[in-house]
DNA sequence: CGTACAACCCTACCAAAGTAGGGGGTGTCA
DNA sequence: TGACACCCCCTACTTTGGTAGGGTTGTACG
């Protein structure tokens, strides 16, 4: 037998699957790795009478059908793992990924190491998913994606006001959640701007999308 | 004088990170690729007294400040050409960008040739932006997690100001963009606000938080 | 003891956001 | 042709957000 280690990378990034590509063989040991750039292009030129080793798919195919890629991928390359990437953690894309039957799924954000240890979980027969039952700590979210009030310098007061200018709510709820004066909470928000180096709620919001805030 | 062609590349994927480098030594000639993971480590990290050929940057940094860093760069590296990528093809996108003083602008979804294309164009000391006139070839992601304009009810004109909404924008900015009044843009807003059953525009930001929006 | 800081309250003021109601101007479609 | 949707502009108004002053209290620290 064939110890040949091959792989196929499909993402509408090409250079994100050229990345990927280059790291499996430098980093993961991989022979030979074909990169797709759409589901279309994989239909017409490729041929999977020798499966490869290890299957890697972008969540996020510019038709949307990723996941009907997936089960046909299954039913022709039934033994080799799939390992779905994709740019955002929401959990359901993760729960949609699972219930496709894919062997896998991590983040783009992932750290490098993280990818090639998820790659050799594959590999090795066993599965990778995140823990989603479990707060946010796991593997799959890395410190820079987490700001607490301290590293943002905040008092606590001000954090948990924070908190609660990202749920969207306008400072008389906010007041009136706390028992406070409408006033108070107005300073405290000053605060919070200023320490983030915006100049209104809206900036502070967008600034911190895609990031988890802990008080 | 040398003629060491370096690179810098800001982008929070470690994989993109990655094959955009390796792609830059590999496709344009380039002798050293340095990668950075996010704005604070580019500060912690990186000393510029020798500014790099080239600047590549991601525009959806976590910390949502790309804008504020390429600032800074073109600051501290006035003749080097930086060149903006992004996973979404929003126009308003780049129009900050152009706004912001990058010298081009291109997506992460474009072929490589494209990619490498450019990156020759911006060595030659010209810009490369796309052309925002003609309309998008719309990419269909998957449709469960992507809203549309038409899908919440509302006019081109309105998901075209939505768009510039959930950037952070406020009114006047949007105004400038558009060349508009800054009264015109409230009352699209006010259109928007009432089809979506939100009473500001915080509410709609939150609620379209973790969704995709095109137009 | 004094200093510093967080937390809370107040008045006053200004800017931004949003609403209401009044015009126009296109284009499409029956 | 009229009805209608969309787009743009205007004045005038209210609400919300944010800043700048001025305070009081309590607590932690040297």
């Amino acid at each position: 037998m064939t110890n040949q280690r091959t792989a196929l990378v499909v993402d509408d990034h090409p250079l994100v699957a050229r990345g990927i590509a280059t790291f499996l063989q430098s980093h993961c040991n991989f022979d030979d790795v074909l990169t797709v750039y759409s589901s279309d292009e994989f239909w017409s030129r490729i041929d999977l009478t020798s499966p490869p080793t290890l299957i890697v798919l972008d969540f996020w195919l510019p038709c949307g059908d990723s996941l009907m890629l997936l089960g046909q991928l299954k039913v022709k390359c039934p033994s080799t793992p799939i390992l779905v990437i994709s740019a955002d953690d929401d959990i359901a894309v993760q729960k949609k990924v699972v219930a496709a039957g894919a062997h896998g799924f991590i983040n783009k954000q992932e750290e490098a190491d993280i990818f090639a240890h998820a790659v050799a979980i594959l590999l090795s027969g066993n599965t990778w998913f995140t823990d989603t039952t479990q707060k946010r700590t796991p593997i799959n979210q890395s410190k820079e994606l987490t700001l607490t009030a301290s590293e943002l310098g905040l008092t606590p007061r001000q954090g948990e006001i924070l908190a609660m200018i990202i749920q969207g709510l306008p400072n008389k709820r906010i007041a009136q959640l706390l028992s406070l004066s409408e006033q108070t909470i107005k300073e405290h928000v000053s605060g919070i701007l200023s320490r983030m180096g915006v100049s209104n709620r809206i900036e502070a919001i967008t600034k911190l999308r895609g990031k988890r805030f802990e008080q």
